[in-house]
DNA sequence: TTGTATGCGTTATCAC
DNA sequence: GTGATAACGCATACAA
């Protein structure tokens, strides 16, 4: 299998070195830059021969004598079900490459399996650093070889007991914070929370940022306002009509995803109220669809993108790698889903009470 | 930068011949399942001082010995921003990982600088297959050092001039034409299709597949129904406006993109025209929210994934790669936004001829 | 059946 | 300043 294209023989060092009239020592040192005081003269003589051969170091050789590889690795689970969380693989390819470093990936399907395969065939290619990323923010277990090399964990995060790695993670409470503010800034002051399935760390984040918004207000958070459904649009249909079935309605509404916003969105529509004439709503995601959304969904973006490449500049800083958890900011989307309360709205839901 | 993890040294070849009293010829000999006729004794000997030592063999001493580095080379542009695109590295990963190969990835952004010197970096790692791929199926240019190794471009193609090298690319033709014929087999006759841009690799396919489904069913196509907007929501909308306000309207729309279908969506519907009962409507591309559209909308998706996994694969089929195309068929995705044409609506359309 | 010797291409050591 | 020479870890031709 896979035979081999126009296989003309590389060039060698020991060749530029003939050609230039040097020893490949020299050669070397000039060709990496090892300022040894070499006559320009001869640097001329070797970079000239280089050039004119088409020289390029063979890496593998070059690896085996340094104990250098300038590779990394990402190992991700299930990359392809969140639309864009490929942007960590961006970031932190991007970020490797300014750094001479290429990056390896295998995707472990979620397979620990897989994953402890991985790390191993990472580690006999001798990569220098070991990125493991979640397209979900989640706990993950980190396989045992995984030690013998630098490692970030990039929107995921181990058991807190043995919490022994650098972690960066989306700061999901600060942005629900500051999306649940959007509301309170525009005048809401009843706002429900459509949150998702228990137990992710996004269910958890999301609602005490939603919670931080209300009480830094002044607000007393309002339990019954506090719903739950399973993060797809029809959890969310089905919980936005049982709020607006119920006396005293909120006003505004924040959905923990973009989907369940959608499916307020359609609730809303359907109960013959206007978005966000009569109630605003607030979204987390940014799906792409949201800037197409009629009306465009105010919500918060993941920084799936400055994870990656935040998590592969912590992997390259090399400090010692003393465990901590970095938070990303994650960037609003103002769109046109919030408006202040509208009287009638207010009163309507004043009078059901 | 990226210093170390906890490195204890690895165990070398010659350190499981010494434990095991053999030399390291005979050591290497068992580790690679050499049947040179190695008594099992010998053997069992090997392996266990191997798994003993927990040894795994130095992939960069391997490499520059057998020439061979079991990896290969992803280089795409612009990764991130097509959703679910992420599944043509998925596909070409698995694929790889499945024959003991790991895949570097480099993400151009476009640029043909930063291409040429991934390839130039892949080829001194000296992989042994270069994947090319594009998010959105478009004309490339390969950077000349590529021919040095096998190369599959995927979702991509050369100008047909120089066409030489394998090539992978959605079907979107035949798409079309059964995205077309579902409308047709419904009993739709007047039907337009609202495009994208002209000139891209999507839309003359689409078209084409188009006009293959009405010339296949015998219909005439009626050049005023063939509509060009932009690929995106408001130019959509723009259009559907347009077609409704003349006589004789459409029965159904064919949107070259889920984009488009979303448009036309506002748009009948603030024309007060409901989906699928008055018009139908299919897309393409399968983008996430067209599964929770109102109604869900029937489209046809894009085989990333199968695109990267055939793309390797042919890649790692090693046969003389001659130039070739090869088309991938595109899914439906039948849902809820076709329906037979309403008495009314195509009697009102004939009314107003 | 197994061991010795050599080379893969590069870099490091240490003379000159 | 520059050049032999050895060594990185493994695989193989050849010898025994």
């Amino acid at each position: 299998m896979l035979g081999g294209g126009k296989s003309e023989r590389r060039i060698t060092l020991a060749e530029v070195a003939s050609l230039a009239q040097v020893s490949s020592t020299t050669a070397s040192l000039v060709l990496n830059n090892r300022e040894a005081g070499i006559p320009a003269v001869t640097k001329d003589r070797v970079t000239a021969a280089a050039a004119e051969l088409g020289y390029r170091a063979n890496a593998s050789a070059r690896a085996l004598r340094r104990r250098r590889t300038e590779s990394i690795a990402l190992i991700t689970d299930a990359i392809a079900t969140t639309p864009y969380a490929g942007e960590i693989i961006l970031g932190a390819q991007e970020y490797a490459w300014s750094h001479e470093h290429l990056l390896y990936i295998v995707d472990s399907n979620g397979s620990a399996e897989v994953e402890l395969a991985a790390v191993e065939a990472m580690l006999d290619r001798q990569i220098e650093g070991l990125l493991f990323a979640a397209m979900h923010t989640r706990r993950i277990a980190l396989p045992a070889p995984a030690s013998a090399v630098p490692t970030v964990l990039i929107n995921c995060f181990l058991d807190p007991d043995e919490a022994t790695a650098v972690e960066v993670l989306p700061n999901d409470r600060a942005g629900e914070d500051t999306a649940t503010s959007l509301l309170i800034n525009a005048g809401h002051t009843r706002i429900a929370l459509i949150n998702g399935d228990t137990g992710t760390y996004a269910w958890i984040e999301r609602r005490r940022g939603f919670l931080d918004a209300l009480h830094r207000h002044g607000l007393q958070p309002d339990e019954t306002l506090i719903r739950e459904g399973n993060w797809l649009p029809d959890g969310a249909y089905q919980l936005t009509m049982q709020l607006f079935a119920e006396p005293d309605p909120p006003t505004a509404l924040v959905c923990a995803n973009d989907r369940s916003a959608y499916g307020a969105y359609d609730a809303l529509r359907s109960l013959g109220l206007r978005i966000p004439k009569d109630v605003s709503v607030v979204g987390y995601d940014d799906q792409e669809i949201s800037r197409f959304a009629r009306p465009a969904l105010t919500t918060m973006a993941l920084p799936h993108y400055e994870l990656g490449r935040r998590g592969c500049e912590l992997l390259f800083s090399g400090q010692r790698m003393s465990p901590t958890r970095e938070l990303i900011d994650c960037p609003s989307r103002i769109r046109d889903s919030v408006a202040p309360p509208s009287i009638t709205a207010s009163a309507a839901s004043t009078r059901n009470t």
